[in-house]
DNA sequence: GCGATTTAGTAAAACGTTACACCAAAGTGT
DNA sequence: ACACTTTGGTGTAACGTTTTACTAAATCGC
């Protein structure tokens, strides 16, 4: 309803010329009376003045927007990972655009174009697929991104940078907690093993069941989308819960489980609690993330933490120093610790009935 | 690095004029022979030309983005409810920009703001905060606003729009459940109660009480802030826990609590923990939201459903209805109705033991 | 007191679209 | 064959900002 100002109605306002009040705007303010200034500041406080980003962003040619493209914000663990881009992003300067993708590479790339024309050069991806040739031409063209969790190489030799933790010393620390308390047979509960730092997590937990000396059964590994191609992200829980029952209904059945992520886990609890199990009685399990949930669960979640706030700020750190040229270093990985925190939902595995 | 792509490329390659591209992009090709049309698709395709949204947005004065404001995405409620606004947006051809604004009035102008430079005129707000005065100004230049949950009018009569349920009558539903289960004594657990519908809550939990005939007892009323001025979103667990701790380490405890969403039912259920006592054995505990957790914690969550999805739908809908204009019908409140959901955090009350 | 320098600003050309106003050529009715 | 209408476009002035090049006035060194 009301006419936008612009700035050339501060400009008037102020008796100043339209470039004087730019020039203040972007901090070119060294040669100008500190009268001037303040007249400026005034007539921008009186008349309400915004400036508009669109013909900023025009002229300029970027946007001070970095793009977040998770799974689904449904897992408080992208949730509490989205909060934090955003603190780290806000401090910087930079707003969020937040996206979510399912894993699907379509949503993925068209997220990123539909980025690309509101003027986004940075994105952080939540996730890491296979392959990232789809937004090969983006990147091509001046697009940034930084990973969540390793990326695999370009064919031509680019990289992208990207940040996480050891996902296979991740399973590996999750599987021996298990194997130290007795455990032989652990079962590995996973959405479809599509992304990098699920692979990573399959090879830990083999290389320390090879380790233990203990022979790899396949039957012990369920990774099977429920329905078509979810990776099971908005619906982790469902997917534990029924993975976790096909896993325990089995002849020789797990006393561990290694889920995936936390909500998986907590899956795995219904599951069997379904199948009249008790957890940590009948079987331990341990997850990975350590979100807030996990001490509040009966029982409380062993589970591999991922420093994730860290994690969130190098990432943002990381592409912002990129899309403001201050580092041209070589894109790498960044690798933080993951940790065990051992809660209530592990026990020593129960004197063997062997029947 | 490789030029920008521009509408004008595109004419270029096709051999029409610009004007004749743009027009195609806006869907004015009523009279447009079909061999032009494919020509231009084509040069789009070869070249990847992607419309220039600054340059768009400058010239139509708006964008299709509208803004979501919440809390704090690290609830799970709101992550869910910010997966179903950005479907909903998706599907009406509009993007979500999404901010965390912990309730302060500050960030929610702050976000406000920054989003109408980027040519945002639609926002929603996950939240109902008593005043929106502070919006006030943004709003008479043009701003749409629909919250989630009844919002208060504005001095000059006017109203945004609201969509929620009914939450007085979501607390009545809960106390009378549990009153029905012989609870006399009966805790409200709340973060601080600076909303219309945590206001809603407690008025209905009140006036339930008050029709079984019990006096309400302000001590079994906890809604403290723990950090200064922080509303408990983020940190909503940690919230039910102390609250339940101080609760239940009064003189005559509650032997239920209705807690303000579900998240804080959680925090109740370690803080009862803490102090030795079982749910439901010692303590009934409700909730609100109904969210996917509820199913998996043990025991299974007593809760009162919220619609999320319906509400989400119909919060867009309508705003997106005001920003093309097709409605100019008075502002008002959409009220969908909660529903109670029993599972097994809620039991009779025990034979009581009068000492 | 005069040229050189510094201070404090200003003018105007982009940036990539959209949309209004226009127009040439072909078709139509009589 | 003439006056209209329809078809299929085109030319160009904005939109609000940034930024490069420029300048008028004040100050300075000597």
């Amino acid at each position: 309803m009301g006419k936008k100002i612009t700035i050339a109605d501060v400009a008037r306002e102020a008796n100043v010329s339209v470039s004087t009040v730019s020039n203040l705007l972007n901090g070119r303010n060294g040669r100008m009376r500190v009268s001037t200034k303040e007249r400026i500041l005034e007539a921008i406080n009186t008349l309400g003045y915004t400036p508009n980003q669109a013909a900023r962003q025009l002229k300029t040619g970027h946007t001070p927007i970095i793009g977040l493209i998770v799974p689904s914000v449904a897992n408080p663990f992208y949730g509490i990972f989205a909060r934090h881009v955003e603190s780290a992003a806000l401090k910087l300067g930079f707003q969020v655009l937040l996206g979510n993708s399912d894993r699907s590479p379509e949503r993925e790339y068209q997220y990123a174009e539909e980025l690309w024309g509101y003027g986004v050069r940075g994105l952080i991806f939540g996730s890491s697929l296979f392959q990232v040739s789809h937004l090969d031409n983006l990147i091509s063209r001046g697009l940034h991104v930084v990973a969540f969790e390793r990326a695999t190489e370009f064919e031509d030799g680019t990289q992208i940078d990207s940040v996480g933790i050891d996902n296979n010393l991740a399973a590996r620390l999750a599987t021996k907690h298990l194997l130290s308390l007795g455990h032989k047979r652990i079962g590995f509960l996973s959405g479809p093993i599509k992304t990098v730092s699920r692979l990573d997590r399959l090879a830990g937990y083999q290389s320390a069941m090879r380790d233990a000396g203990i022979a790899s059964d396949p039957k012990l590994v369920w990774d099977i989308a429920p329905l078509g191609n979810s990776y099971g992200d908005s619906d982790a829980v469902d997917l534990g819960r029924q993975g976790a029952q096909e896993l325990l209904s089995q002849p020789d059945p797990p006393t561990a489980i290694f889920a995936i992520n936390d909500m998986i886990a907590f899956g795995a609890y219904a599951g069997a609690n379904d199948m009249g199990l008790i957890v940590p009685d009948d079987l331990s399990v341990v997850g990975v993330d350590d979100i807030t949930l996990t001490e509040i669960v009966q029982p409380a979640l062993t589970t591999i933490r991922q420093p994730i706030e860290k994690i969130a700020t190098v990432a943002v750190e990381r592409l912002v120093a990129r899309l403001t040229e201050t580092t041209s270093e070589a894109q790498g990985h960044q690798i933080f610790p993951p940790q065990l925190i051992v809660r209530s939902s592990t026990i020593r595995v129960p004197a063997q009935n062997d029947n």
